[in-house]
DNA sequence: ATTATAATTTAGACTAATCTAAAATAATCA
DNA sequence: TGATTATTTTAGATTAGTCTAAATTATAAT
């Protein structure tokens, strides 16, 4: 990533960034070279890696012990994240039941780092006739989510491609018995595992 | 209290103290008068009654639901008390059943700020012959904690004074059929609900 | 291959939170 | 009650994180 986007991401100034970045360098998370761009070592590897295991599983708890709606789950688990504490995270992940995937279908890294992998493809792939479940989405922007939630669209629900638009790439699909419009740009942000 | 036990509880300088109460008191939760000291205003009390929710709600879920062991509850606990969510520890306290008493029995506000009272009384005012339930201690320091888990003491357990030393006030006391003793300035800081 | 444009970094300023040392105020005691 | 001591505050310095504006470097276009 160049240091304006981060910069975009982070709401921040790109001088900002590049301070930043110096620190990092300077704390051996990352190998900089100025006006070459930065990379991870595999120290900066790993913090990255925690602070990911920390965000999704307390995304987890968030959503599915506490009950707390979507538009809330993100922002709150972007402060738990900060919480340093092996031992409190790894007491979180067994008392959760050591789950593999957040409630968006993005893959947890357990205790040693690991991510599972698994088999998946885009719900715009799926041909029609075949089933695909739907494990997880691309895109976690507030409006996406809620277009999904509006179709009733969701983790763990499974569905049947009708007819795929060969003009604007939109779909039909068909789900808890009722059929379903979905643009050609939601479906390629939607990952399922075909059935 | 005065600036400097302030600045010793919070390992600071007095400086740095005097400059905390003059931006609290700009943000009107105290009102303060050089060299006078200061007091909490009503809007100061509520943020601090909700500082004190959110850090025994936290505990409660730490020991109880992730038993993680009293010597880390603490510290962490002081991280997630100041992640200000109001949404995020009203669904915290309904998972966690409401609690009244946070794991060393102190009484955690609702979500009304209101808190629960009960006749308590110290285990070295309990008079030989007579039963007392644990419901509290007063003082949190490891230490202490320490000393009461050696002797399997805990919240929750019942005990019988034998008997009361006049001279140092140490106290033998029974507990699960067995005889314990017990310095006078420990057992001034239990707190019992007499049987 | 030069030049123009875009991206990145540097320099310097600002704010917030802390500190030390000195000054001001309050409390204590003879 | 006046002097001494302790407490508290002020003044000024330091550090970290951010910013704007200017300078530098890389990329793209003619």
């Amino acid at each position: 990533m160049t240091t304006n986007e981060i910069a975009a991401l982070l709401l921040n100034t790109p001088a900002s960034v590049t301070d930043m970045l110096k620190k990092l360098s300077a704390k051996e998370l990352i190998n900089y070279q100025p006006y070459k761009g930065a990379r991870l070592t595999e120290q900066g590897y790993k913090h990255a890696t925690f602070l990911v295991r920390k965000h999704r599983l307390w995304k987890v708890f968030l959503y599915q012990s506490l009950n707390i709606p979507w538009e809330a789950v993100q922002e709150i688990a972007e402060e738990l994240e900060h919480i340093n504490s092996e031992l409190l995270i790894d007491h979180l992940d067994s008392f959760l039941g050591f789950p593999k995937f957040d409630p968006h279908g993005d893959p947890i890294p357990n205790a040693q780092g690991k991510y599972t992998l698994r088999a998946q493809s885009l719900l715009s792939d799926l041909s029609p006739g075949k089933q695909g479940l739907i494990i997880g989405v691309k895109d976690q922007q507030l409006s996406f989510l809620q277009y999904l939630d509006e179709k009733g669209i969701g983790i763990g629900k499974t569905v049947t491609t009708i007819k795929h638009d060969p003009y604007d790439q939109s779909m039909i699909i068909s789900m808890d018995q009722k059929e379903i419009n979905l643009s050609g740009k939601a479906a390629g942000l939607i990952f399922i595992k075909s059935l």
